[in-house]
DNA sequence: TAGATTGTTAATCGATTAACAATC
DNA sequence: TAGATTGTTAATCGATTAACAATC
């Protein structure tokens, strides 16, 4: 199969957003035109986005909602398990480890860590809270896929090399810097600053054009 | 002034950092040359980057960082105050209230609203968490510019709608739905569980290739 | 002045949109 | 069979890279 294109990948997430409320909404198929009108996108792009993985409708029909669904889920790896931890339990890595709908995605965050001994110790849904200096050890023993970094950027870097050598294979990190490793470690960068100064950016253009 | 693309804007907050850290190495010029290799770009992109904006740099000499670092500042508009309130004052809404950089950067966050009676009172760092109904009152009042919109997608359009009727005019949505309103309000998306979904896109498209 | 490096034009590449034949 | 709508090819558009003249 031919490598899909980064921007085609980056849409598929919201496919399956729409078409999980689709499904909610018990509607049972769907043509490109009406999803693009929906989606805000045209039909020729959602398409050819199909395509690249070989296409998921028939002709004359449409797509059919469930199928759909369950097909980009697969592609997106969601019914697959996968083993994450978080690294770095303050309010972010907290907000992460509470969010909802994790669990039904295939997801299994199996502890938090941090190396502030305030923390060390405080419950949460997924047990106490970790002391960092064990987290080696754990990624091992639990065969940990995902680590999730939700720490200052001085020991994103440093953590995240022994986190590598210790097996981890994908890092969703949001320290405030550029994580590379060999290119079969999978880094996700998700920089919450940079998205808000986009927006800042678009204010500015305004008040000065 | 042409319309900057959306893809040179969103490149903008990453150079913005990396000058960032050259000058507190204390690094007084850099070329588009160096600077490609340290960022993981081209030279070209960079030098056709800035010259969208009428170019920064020197012949024969390259670009002065602090000057260009500056800036780019100013086109994020962080030369500007950017009055911003959090509505919903869960972990996330908490973690964005406790980002340590935002000061700096000329945004003033000066309140956190939920409707959650628990929280409700509760003391944060930007005095105690106040009562969601009262949010729209404050708005107006205080002129607030951003809202950060950390709640359940449930909530979140109507807030943001009536937000609108009281003179907000930028949004940071991390609700998991696609707001949208008229073309002078400005909205940046924040879906984490998106950024989550691409990374386990490429731990599947791995452990099946 | 010679060397360096930008700003900018031209060439290439990739992504999006349009069009339509295939087919349900 | 006729109508609908996909899958796919072709045309267009925009973004990236390469090349080089301008100039510090």
């Amino acid at each position: 199969m031919e490598k899909i294109s980064k921007v085609v990948v980056s849409r598929l997430p919201r496919y399956y957003r729409y078409l999980d409320e689709l499904r909610h909404q018990k509607i049972e198929r769907i043509s490109s035109k009406e999803l693009s009108k929906l989606m805000n996108v045209t039909a020729s792009q959602i398409r050819q986005d199909f395509n690249n993985f070989g296409g998921f409708g028939q002709q004359g029909y449409g797509y059919n909602v469930d199928y759909l669904y369950e097909e980009i889920g697969k592609l997106l790896g969601l019914h697959e398990k996968h083993k994450m931890v978080i690294v770095g339990a303050g309010n972010l890595g907290q907000a992460i480890a509470n969010y909802g709908n994790f669990k039904n995605r295939g997801f299994e965050i199996t502890a938090l860590f941090d190396r502030n001994p305030n923390l060390i110790g405080k419950k949460t849904k997924y047990g106490e809270i970790r002391d960092i200096k064990n987290v080696y050890d754990y990624v091992v023993e639990n065969q940990i896929e995902i680590v999730a970094l939700t720490l200052p950027k001085e020991a994103a870097r440093e953590i995240a090399e022994k986190l590598v050598s210790c097996g981890v294979r994908a890092f969703w990190n949001f320290a405030h810097t550029d994580l590379s490793f060999s290119d079969d470690i999978i880094v996700e960068n998700v920089h919450l600053s940079e998205s808000l100064m986009k927006l800042t950016y678009r204010i500015a253009e305004k008040n000065h054009q």
